[in-house]
DNA sequence: GGATAATTATGCGGAACGGTACAAAAATAG
DNA sequence: CTATTTTTGTACCGTTCCGCATAATTATCC
């Protein structure tokens, strides 16, 4: 771990500095691809979101696909902590599980969107045109499923089923919420759905 | 029930007669909208696979989106006869589950294109741009749930959790099949994991 | 200050898009 | 056969799309 490279005068770079900070731009553009998609986004659209110059937005970013592969792993990484920072908890994995589909039902029937779940709702379609999407995607579902795993192994439930089985599970609960929010389903009732599932879960 | 239209000579209409049947364009065009997804189906690509010029599809259909629409509920309707086909037989309900969510797998996984689900893979991201598109898709799987609650109003289950709530989670169990199938999950993980979860929906 | 390097702003260009106008073709009605 | 009706085939229109070429701007290095 030792790091050689000077670190005085914080080392900035020769030309002009950016204008902007990528957390900022990725955050900015999920915005259009959550409610138009992959496909249906513009550039033009996430290029006026980003407050950014289309050519910035290729210099920085490449072309779509990977700009928007970018915005993926930035929200899937941030979703992961969300998650953990939940699932780590002290209460009974049915509490910690009741507050992390409380938040996420929140966030997915927000206004005036309901955008649902960004990975479920928009990249699980780009997969077959866009192999690399649906590579993320992938990979990000399945860190989904670890932190659940992570939960469930933190609790007093019978080991049968496993903590990966019931994480499959929750994950699948979850990915449904990100289906139905987006197709109009009301809060309540995905609420009342999640509480009816999680006794099942940790049986 | 009385039908008192003349049905002598069979009708047929007056001028030149189509050289198409809807279904078969339909059963065509889902080959299109199943890969590329909605917004990403041109209509050059959507007239060659139905095998018609884009006026007659237009003169047929509509435009795109009622082409894709009329797609949906051909697809919905014929997947709710086959789950009721497959969800009314005479074995026990784990038994029914099982044979229901092996054809679903077969179907989603199919090479070359691993497509998974048109409902919950592909429609659900235009929800927000066409809402008319999210309703279809919602009242879809809506009446996939009804087919899983029927299954389970004929079973020997405890009366909880109630059948509903047992095909809100059997559902939950497809749509996550739909997802993970397109991203990529081999079909023999979804089916190990299919194999976990009928024991805990059948509790 | 001058040279260099990176970012920003303007604008374009070829391609693909959804949708339609129009005329030829194929059937029935009388 | 003539008139009518519906479908089919060709060709096109205006718009939007993605990506880039080019030049102006803003910083550091010497």
């Amino acid at each position: 771990m030792r790091n050689g490279t000077k670190i005085e005068k914080e080392a900035r770079p020769r030309g002009r500095p950016r204008g902007f900070i990528t957390s900022e731009v990725l955050e900015r553009v999920r915005d259009v691809f959550l409610t138009k998609g992959f496909a249906a986004a513009s550039l033009d659209e996430l290029s006026a979101a980003a407050g950014l110059n289309r050519p910035s937005l290729y210099a920085a970013f490449g072309d779509k696909e990977q700009l928007y592969i970018s915005t993926l792993k930035h929200i899937g990484q941030k979703s992961v902590e969300a998650m953990d920072a939940i699932l780590s908890g002290p209460e009974p994995i049915e509490q910690r599980l009741g507050r992390l589909y409380k938040g996420a039902i929140d966030i997915y029937t927000k206004p005036p969107n309901r955008p649902g779940c960004i990975i479920v709702a928009t990249a699980t379609v780009e997969s077959p045109s866009h192999p690399r999407i649906g590579a993320a995607a992938n990979e990000i579902l399945a860190s989904f499923e670890k932190a659940f795993e992570r939960g469930f192994a933190s609790s007093d439930l019978k080991p049968a089923p496993s903590p990966a089985e019931r994480a499959s599970m929750a994950g699948a609960i979850l990915y449904a919420i990100g289906i139905r929010a987006r197709l109009g389903v009301p809060a309540a009732e995905l609420r009342t759905f999640t509480k009816s599932m999680i006794p099942v879960i940790c049986r």
